[in-house]
DNA sequence: ATTACTGTATTATTTGAATAATACACTAAT
DNA sequence: ATTAGTGTATTATTCAAATAATACAGTAAT
């Protein structure tokens, strides 16, 4: 039968003093797991006993964690076996919508350049070599 | 004497039940107003007591988010009579290290749009429509 | 000096988020 | 039916952030 996942080969960890919540450090390092495909459609998490204990924390914790990504659609809920890791959910806002959810941060990314003296121009040109492709 | 900002033109405003915090939806407001240039540089902010009054919440918390937006240097104090939108800072770094400076921001927004499936393309696209020009 | 404006330091209070304790419901294998 | 494993609903507790009350300090004009 396949492994259910060990929360040291994931390399789930928390900072408790770092200030962001145990829950979101979670759901954070999960999604990058999953978006670099390290866990991969179907695989199973650990259980919220086992990583409770392994960080030495309550497993609601861990069970609200898990509940906000399988509301964010990154994970299905199996009844009494546990977590796996949904199918590619497509993104159900179209292009404008989304695109207007990054205005917060283009307006203080803006602000900074304009305060660095940093012209438009210079400011697409340094942006279209830092960001990666895709 | 120039006119000191009315907080119905500035279209500040805020929503209880969003959740964000009052000074916070101030700052971004506020924010957004410098980055595109509606307030110009030199501009004087409706009162704390003016805005307060008119929002029905704490002078306080208006001060919150305008000593907060000092401390990122955006606004100056001018004491006894309010604040105003700062000078563009600036240094005589160069433009490498000026623009090294971005890079906190800028990873930010590239990780926001790699979660809204929002492609490089599309997302210089619409920071060359967003960007005030200078 | 008085009036009428500015912003804020200090303190108190409120509120809500994060975490934990407990008890429960489900599945699967024996 | 029992055991041992899943996740979670509910409730309580803890704790820090957000907001507010109050009193104070500056400016400018009279």
């Amino acid at each position: 039968m396949p492994e259910r996942s060990q929360a040291s080969l994931l390399g789930l960890h928390i900072s408790p003093s770092s200030g962001i919540p145990i829950y979101r450090q979670l759901m954070d390092q999960i999604i990058r797991l999953v978006a670099s495909e390290i866990l991969p459609v179907g695989s199973e998490l650990p259980s919220v006993r086992n990583l409770a204990k392994q960080l030495t924390v309550n497993p609601m914790t861990i069970s609200k964690a898990y509940s906000a990504l399988e509301m964010q659609g990154v994970l299905t809920r199996v009844r009494g076996k546990g977590m796996i890791i949904s199918e590619n959910t497509s993104p159900q806002l179209d292009l404008t919508q989304r695109v207007e959810q990054l205005d917060n941060t283009i307006a203080k990314l803006a602000l900074e350049a304009r305060q660095l003296n940093v012209s438009k121009a210079q400011l697409l040109e340094y942006l279209d070599k830092k960001i990666p492709k895709n």
